[in-house]
RNA sequence: GCAGGUGUAGUUUAAUGGUAGAACUAUAGCCUUCCAAGCUAUUAACGUGGGUUCGAUUCCCAUCACCUGCUCCA
């Protein structure tokens, strides 16, 4: 009976503006390319998501230790990272046939590699390019623009005046605001290796081609962890947290036939990365990155120990030696993940013909557990209105006394609330209540004292 | 950033050089004791800014946003 349709992104993007899950931004202006607002279903879902995450990343992982550092941080912090430098990319377009290419590429392909424009500067990529004659590989011409930098690092400035001197980035990763904190988790907490720091947060990248409703978007939220571990154990703990990365996206509910590995080339890996695997999701326009897990050495705290001349090591207090640990990073953003589970619970079903839309998110992820339907409005209103308030001291709960029973359930299933509570005589006259499953459409009879507990007991992950 | 396409209520859409009709949704009421029933009423749209014209939602230009492809994606 079950149909699930080829959900487009167009109907994602209607459904997730209909229901209150996510607007587009500045709508009433025009718009703003690629911010998305999140509405009121959509806020409480992130949030959902963060919540879990952060309940499996640290509260219940007890390694692990929660974090929260600012989005602006000094400059040199970037500088050290390698982010001013190689976080910008020298663009260069063909004149004549408008195609737009990496410049350093341009000329290691064109060479067919001899020649590698990594580390230099663009005047010096603009005379190789005249030297070497090389021309636009789609057109044949060799009219090309000047070479522009586009930094993916937000730039702003701090304080009141706007020289050189005040600009400062708003961060391209949460990552960093963990590394430069190592030291001060690791003696505040007397944390031993291995542990790790965890933080979610906003980020913000310039991306040149944003796009896909939420998948890539210039403000984005992230959920990093920043793993410590001995430097001969990287290897070890790189295949932990694979699996513990794609158990916590199964437990989600994601379908594991929607979810792969993916490890990165050689060639494709980061200069910082010894390893990276990325879990991928099949999203409606293709398989799409959800999970990075990378092998990043001990790169960071290398670099920041150079940069900002502090001992960053660790004294390991059974052999006394200290070492640089090296850092497991799986690193996840919370707006595609929150995509692949909308994507992932959109169903459409054929109940008697008609269509039924329901979004099946696991119930602890679900904006509202359950929502409070009179059966009659005037006969069993203030009943269920009582029971309503009470139940809003526990979790989210919301109240419908708007048309037939039937249209109420609709409603409720297609924003996900996995449990409908009607109130009737039963209720007025035994204390009784009927709660429908939004899955399984089954209805159980439960004492208004035990409804609590019962959902309680299912939201838990 | 380039090329192409699209833009009418919340959604899907109709028509028109003389400012727009519907369906679904929503809201209120009636009815209704468990799965989008029915009846009544109501709210609600030509993305934005220019130009041409007596008059533009319609034609032209620009702009914004979205979609597809390219490019890019520490």
């Amino acid at each position: 009976m079950e149909e699930k349709n080829n959900l487009t992104m167009e109907e994602l993007v209607n459904y997730c503006k209909s229901y209150g899950y996510i607007f587009q931004g500045s709508e009433i202006y025009g718009g703003l390319a690629n911010a998305w607002d999140y509405g009121p279903l959509g806020a409480v879902l992130k949030q959902n998501i963060k919540n879990l995450w952060w309940k499996k990343f640290v509260q219940e992982c007890t390694y692990n230790y929660g974090l929260d550092s600012a989005i602006l941080m000094n400059p040199k912090v970037w500088v050290a990272s390698g982010h001013v430098a190689s976080f910008s990319d020298p663009l260069i377009d063909c004149k004549n046939c408008k195609s737009r290419y990496r410049a350093d590429k341009l000329i290691e392909d064109a060479t067919k590699g001899e020649i590698t424009g990594d580390g230099l500067k663009e005047e010096e990529l603009i005379a190789l390019i005249r030297e070497k004659n090389i021309k636009c590989p789609r057109c044949g011409s060799a009219d090309f623009t000047d070479i522009r930098k586009f930094n993916l690092l937000f730039e702003t400035s701090q304080g009141v005046t706007e020289d050189a001197k005040s600009k400062i980035y708003l961060r391209g990763e949460t990552a960093q605001g963990i590394f430069v904190n190592f030291k001060n988790v690791e003696r505040s907490m007397r944390a031993k290796i291995p542990f790790g720091i965890a933080q979610y947060g906003k980020s913000f990248r310039n991306e040149i081609t944003p796009g896909n409703f939420i998948f890539r978007t210039r403000e984005f939220e992230q959920m990093e962890l920043e793993f410590f571990c001995k430097p001969d154990t990287d290897l070890e703990w790189f295949g932990f947290w694979k699996n513990y990365c794609i158990d916590f996206l199964k437990l989600l509910g994601l379908n594991k036939d929607n979810l792969r590995y993916r490890d990165h080339s050689k060639e494709e890996l980061s200069f910082y990365s010894k390893a990276t695997t990325d879990i991928e999701f099949k999203f409606p326009f293709g398989w799409g990155e959800l999970w990075g897990i990378a092998d990043r050495t001990n790169y960071d705290l290398s670099v920041h120990m150079e940069h900002s001349g502090e001992d960053l090591r660790y004294l390991d207090p059974v052999s006394n030696e200290k070492y640089l640990p090296y850092v497991i990073e799986p690193s996840v953003g919370v707006d595609r993940l929150m995509l692949a589970i909308i994507i992932n619970a959109y169903t459409k079903e054929l109940v008697d013909d008609e269509e039924r839309l329901v979004l099946k998110i696991h119930p602890a992820l679900a904006p509202i557990k359950a929502t409070i339907l009179p059966l009659v409005k005037k006969v069993h209103g203030e009943k269920a209105n009582e029971i309503y308030t009470n139940l809003c001291k526990y979790f989210n709960c919301s109240y419908d006394d708007a048309g037939s029973i039937g249209k109420r359930y609709r409603r409720c299933d297609a924003v996900g609330t996995p449990y409908c509570i009607t109130i009737d005589d039963n209720t007025l006259n035994e204390n009784l209540v009927t709660i429908r499953d939004r899955d399984t459409m089954k209805q159980i009879t439960l004492n208004v004292d035990e409804i609590k507990d019962y959902i309680e007991s299912k939201i838990v992950l």
